[in-house]
Formats: structure tokens, sequence, C-alpha cells
DNA sequence: ATTCCGATTGCGACCAGTTGCGACTACCGC
DNA sequence: GCGGTAGTCGCAACTGGTCGCAATCGGAAT
């Protein structure tokens, strides 16, 4: 179920600018695929976006400037439990947290946003007395319409 | 076929030898390693300690064991946020699934067995049936003694 | 508009993990 | 034990991601 969300789309580098985070030409390129990405994109499909914006962006900024954002809370990186090969796919953090469920066969990807995560979050704060300040979970397994076929 | 577990340790080679899996040299170094590490092992760990039992093990066929013992839901495989790096951790599956924390100041990994966890798998089950056979939870934040320097 | 300094960039070299391929070997049937 | 074959291995080449460094740029102060 593709997400529910809380917030207007495109404000990635107004953030920028409340923090003071320097802004340059590849960082806006970088900035704007992120907002306007629709879907989950890896390191390569932001990089060959954001060429086309500024053909003189290098694949370490891309790189970078991804870490920038996580380190900022603006994004999420996900494995997708490494259905193709490593790579990481990145996707804008809206509203909140939710559970990433990747299909062994044929690859798709659902989200699903539950109270019961919160819940558990809170659980681990309390007994573990741990400060949770990034949570990732994923889920590999046989979506509904994948099931049946054994 | 995924397989719930409750199991003495340091019977990864049996279960190669129930599944009908070839045993060579390199594996049974790889698995010794793995069945009688203590803590998680990244990738490269176990191709050193490997190779001190078979010194022809290679760094391809460590990496190709451990996704065949991924495969079969004999380790787990972490990212532990990324502390350092980018590499993957590694480690023999006993028991229920646990929550890996991983504290973003001191490094520590602390792990935690909760049933809230299993209850929420099972929602997931339910709620968007999906049939879950490998799941992973990760958790960035600040560990107790850690806390207390903001 | 000009100066200036620290932040940022591109580049090339590197580490982590994967793949294709020819050579090798575990193990089944004889 | 012996041979045949599918499964596995080591190697070298590749992709994904990081790092160190010299050159460059953003933007605050002037």
């Amino acid at each position: 179920m593709p997400l529910p969300q809380t917030e207007a789309p495109g404000r990635l580098q107004a953030h920028f600018a409340e923090r003071g985070i320097r802004m340059t030409q590849q960082r806006r390129a970088i900035l704007s695929v992120m907002e306007t990405a629709s879907k989950h994109l890896d390191a390569s499909q932001i990089l060959r976006k954001a060429q086309r914006l500024d053909a003189s962006v290098d694949r370490s900024t891309v790189y970078r400037t991804l870490r920038l954002l996580k380190r900022h809370g603006l994004i999420d990186e996900l494995d997708l439990m490494h259905i193709n090969g490593e790579g990481h796919y990145y996707e804008r953090k809206l509203g909140r947290d939710h559970i990433h469920m990747a299909c062994l066969r044929c690859g798709k990807i659902a989200e699903f946003v539950s109270d019961g995560f919160e819940k558990l979050k809170q659980q681990v704060e309390k007994d573990c007395r741990f400060r949770v300040l990034i949570s990732r979970l994923e889920i590999g397994g046989y979506c509904a319409s994948c099931r049946g076929s054994q």
C-alpha cells in the first residue's frame, strides 16, 4: 500500500537553508531529484537524473550528499533484503516510519505503517534504556499474489 | 525453506549433510569459523580465519558460502546501520529473531528479543496477506551509557 | 564588488561484493 | 577402487561505495 503521508513535498532545500547547510549547484540538482522522485531510487539512478540537471555532478558527490541527507534524517536508506545484488535504495522521509516488505519472487516492494511498530520502538526505549533515533524494519517473503504459486 | 530454530550450537555441518548439500574442504573451514564465532564477524574476518584452516579459501568462496547459508536460513546478515562504512556482519542464527541496536556514539551492538516483534510480524502476515520468511529490524541511537553525555 | 576561508567538489585509487569461466573435485553408481 | 558429471572453486574483471587530496566555490564580512 503506497503510502499515507503528511507533509508537503519539495521542501528538502528549505531544510538545508534552515540548518545553515551550504547550498551548491550539485546539491541543488540532487535534492531536486529526491524531491520529485515518485519511488525508491538507487544511487546510480539518482546520479543519472542529477546529471541531466547539472552535468558536472560526480558519483562521489551523490554518495556524499545522500550520506548528508541520511545524517539529517531527511531520507531513509533501504537494502530491500538485497533482492537485486548489493545496492541500496533511497527515499524521502515523510510522515511516519514504515515497514518495507520485499517479495522474493516478483521483487515488488510494499510499505506498511503500523502502530505495532511504534509501540515496539517505545518498548525498546523503555526496556533497554536505549534512545532510538533511526530504525529500519525490512521483511522478505512472498506477497499476496505470489503466495498462491507455492 | 525457511525454518524456525531452537537448537544446539555447532551443527551447521550436520544441516548441510541433511539437506544433501555438498561438503567441501573450503566449506568445512568456513562453517567451522561460523560455528565457533563468539560475535558478529564481517566477511574479511571470516576469510582470514577460514584461511588459517585452509589456506586455499578464496574471497569469492566465502561470499558464495555466506549467501548459501543465508538462503538456507542458517545465518543472519546485518548492516548494523552502517556504523563503520558499508560492510556487513554475519551471525549464526539460533533461537528466535532478535532486534539489533547499534549505538551511534560508542559503536556497541546490543540484541533484544521481544514478543512485540513476533506479534508485529504476525500482524503483517494477516493485514498485508504477506508470507514472512526473513525479517531484520535494526535500530540506531544511543545506548544507556552514552545517553547521559547528550 | 572584492576578499577570504572553510566547506565542497572531481578525480583517481582504493575496499566490498559479484559474476563468468575454465579447471577441479565430491560423490553416486558401477 | 574407478569413472563421469554436476556442483564447486580460484581467478580476473567488473559494479557499488568510500577516501585523500588539490583545486574550486559559497557566502559572510568588508
